[in-house]
DNA sequence: AAGGTAGGCAACCGCCACACG
DNA sequence: TCGTGTGGCGGTTGCCTACCT
């Protein structure tokens, strides 16, 4: 609804300005300022994105390491793509959520350019909501028919995956989906399947639906039969 | 025109896992 | 082996803005 404008980030800066004069708080907290940005970006460039809590300090920022490194990789990092998430984009988010559940990350790791927290905004504000929706509507038919647009409509079913990657939890489980399946507790956290080499997009270019069908094609292409 | 409300986004918080001494 | 520090992640909150009444 409310989109951000450069005025409103401003704006947003502005209040965190203030909050940087107040002098009484050793750490910086709320919105970044652009200086802040600057010094962020600067101190990045010359020691690397690792080991926050110095570049924190290096950059002079009175900011946590957590608050340097959100800031980089959901606003500074660059090649980030801010705003207009495309349909596909959109049916991708879907079938990934119906998949993995709430694990932004990995599904931030099949859109370029896109981050975990904004993928998870996205859902929040707009997907989650029309899902519930159309579940009212549709009951369980809904995802079927939510994904089900022109350019995908001869890919599998979500629905049918997660039955396929849930019979492959009983002879495809390993340590990476164990311990990324253990985060967040959701509800496909029963899902088990080998994360390491599920989301192995080294050699992929950019989005597109084909590594579904791939995977299940090639390495759990039994599970199809 | 003014106040209230809901939506959207950025940022923080708390927990967990891993690395290292 | 244990303790500590750090990074990563998902959940949640707070602020701002557009829309509605």
């Amino acid at each position: 609804m409310a989109p951000v404008t450069k005025e409103s980030v401003d704006r947003r800066k502005m209040k965190g300005g203030e909050a940087m004069k107040n002098t009484k708080r050793k750490v910086n907290k709320g919105a970044w300022t652009t200086e802040e940005d600057q010094k962020l970006a600067e101190a990045i460039e010359t020691h690397g994105a690792k080991r926050w809590k110095t570049i924190a300090s290096k950059a002079g920022l009175n900011r946590c390491g957590k608050s340097c490194r959100l800031r980089w990789l959901n606003y500074l990092r660059p090649n980030i793509k801010r705003g207009n998430i495309s349909d596909q984009e959109e049916d991708l988010i879907v079938r990934l959520h119906k998949l993995l559940g709430n694990r932004w990350s990995l599904i931030a790791g099949r859109l370029p350019g896109r981050t975990d927290n904004e993928i998870k905004n996205y859902w929040n504000s707009h997907l989650s909501k029309r899902i519930s929706q159309k579940e009212k509507e549709n009951g369980a038919n809904l995802t079927r028919k939510m994904i089900s647009t022109d350019h995908q409509k001869d890919h599998v079913q979500m629905k049918e995956d997660a039955s396929l990657l849930e019979a492959a939890t009983s002879t495809s489980t390993t340590s990476a989906s164990s311990s990324a399946a253990s985060k967040g507790g959701d509800q496909n956290s029963n899902i088990n399947i080998d994360v390491d080499d599920f989301f192995d997009f080294s050699n992929e270019g950019s989005l597109n639906l084909e590594w579904v069908s791939k995977f299940l094609e090639q390495d759990h292409g039994r599970w199809l039969n």
